[in-house]
DNA sequence: GGAAAAAACTGACAATTGTCATGTTTTAGA
DNA sequence: TCTAAAACATGACAATTGTCAGTTTTTTCC
């Protein structure tokens, strides 16, 4: 089992403000995990004892809303710290966190988490800088959602996972979602997204092979999400 | 000039979590401003300079869409704290401040709030606890948005604004928005808005008078809201 | 390799929502 | 109090999006 200490991932999260004697505490209490794709991590309502510092792959966290259509609020990757926000707010986890594809995550029991935040200003604020981010980006998502287009936002939403998840060697984009998840991202139908899908096949914006998709044509589909 | 270290205000927000030498340093270089209705605190790109603590009055805090149309992201009332996000992720404002009725504001310079965040891990673990829960609120309003019609957003938005605000003496609500700024916090068409609004009005859900709205069915509302 | 299951796709249609045009009421200010 | 401006309201129609009912393709796993 690696050390927190030596761990790269840190660098991206918040955990780089962490000094050694509470990173240490850290390493030593906590567990690895694998899961494998479609694997849940922790459920709505779930009280979580911890947080989960995401290694590989990546997971979504997503909420079922009353008419039993999820909501995918995020996608989470490398270095991403899922359940940070309930542990602050001592609440039970308001989203399900669920593996996208095989992930590997380190799970740190609440305690060190805490303790360190309330003894270690650094840490607190580097935790606070993130969460900040975080606001900030859903603030974005609701005027997305309310107001642009499906078609804008399954554009954008390409671009996203390029800009964000990178290509594979045959230029495809690395993250791999399912029709329905990308259904669940934009906050539409199953079928819209589809058919909508299809459009941007036929328009050259994008190509398909099977459920890998890559991007054909960038600025077209900018212009479609910029609504042009 | 009052003094924060006297001001009730305080026992909503994070400054609670402020010691008496640092109260004294934010009373000492805060200033009192008064805003009439329409006014801009503070605008989308603006640099903020410090936060605004909200004494008196509401504040809508809204991003203007590519298609020109402004998204209302929430109501800031008594004891909310404007611009510490975008102070804390030293970032231009996300977001706009608008007066919608007449409104009190203290100004804080930011170092004393910098300040107090890098020392006092209290500070920063109570200022930490708000963005959380604030988070947690976007993620509901990103489900809303998008899972929910508009007839259910706007049975929501008047319940919603009967939990937060209240009544005045007469049963309609505290606080009254115009048909335009309803139709931007729940993301529609003003026309939109109006329409369903009437609906309500003829189904007995609510009565107006003039722009003043009642709720006269809640349980029927309720039912709307949930998608009944 | 083949069967079963899951995912992707398509068409037809209905419901929701947006837009534009216009009239009416309310509000704010001289 | 009167008037102009703003807000509210409504109709007609178009565009977007959702739903249902299927078919086809892809994936999974024995």
């Amino acid at each position: 089992m690696g050390r927190c200490e030596n761990c790269i991932i840190r660098q991206f999260n918040s955990l780089r403000a962490m000094n050694k004697e509470e990173l240490k505490r850290v390493s030593d209490t906590k567990t690895t995990k694998f899961l494998k794709k479609g694997e849940i991590i922790f459920g709505e309502g779930d009280k979580l004892n911890g947080v989960y510092c995401v290694k590989g792959g990546v997971s979504k966290l997503s909420k079922l809303s009353p008419n039993g259509k999820d909501q995918i609020v995020k996608l989470a990757t490398k270095g991403a710290v899922l359940g940070q926000r309930s542990v602050i707010t001592e609440e039970v986890a308001n989203l399900s966190a669920i593996a996208v594809n095989d992930m590997e995550v380190c799970f740190i029991p609440k305690d060190a988490i805490v303790d360190t935040l309330n003894s270690n200003p650094n840490f607190a604020v580097e935790v606070l800088r993130h969460i900040a981010h975080d606001l900030k980006e859903a603030d974005d998502v609701i005027v997305n959602m309310s107001q642009k287009t499906v078609k804008q936002r399954i554009a954008e939403a390409f671009i996203y996972l390029e800009t964000n998840f990178g290509e594979d060697q045959n230029g495809y984009l690395a993250l791999t979602l399912s029709r329905e998840d990308i259904a669940n991202v934009v906050g539409t139908a199953t079928e819209s997204a589809i058919r909508i899908i299809s459009e941007f096949k036929k328009l050259g914006l994008i190509k398909a092979s099977g459920k890998k998709v890559a991007i054909a044509n960038r600025q077209g589909l900018n212009d479609v999400a910029k609504g042009a």
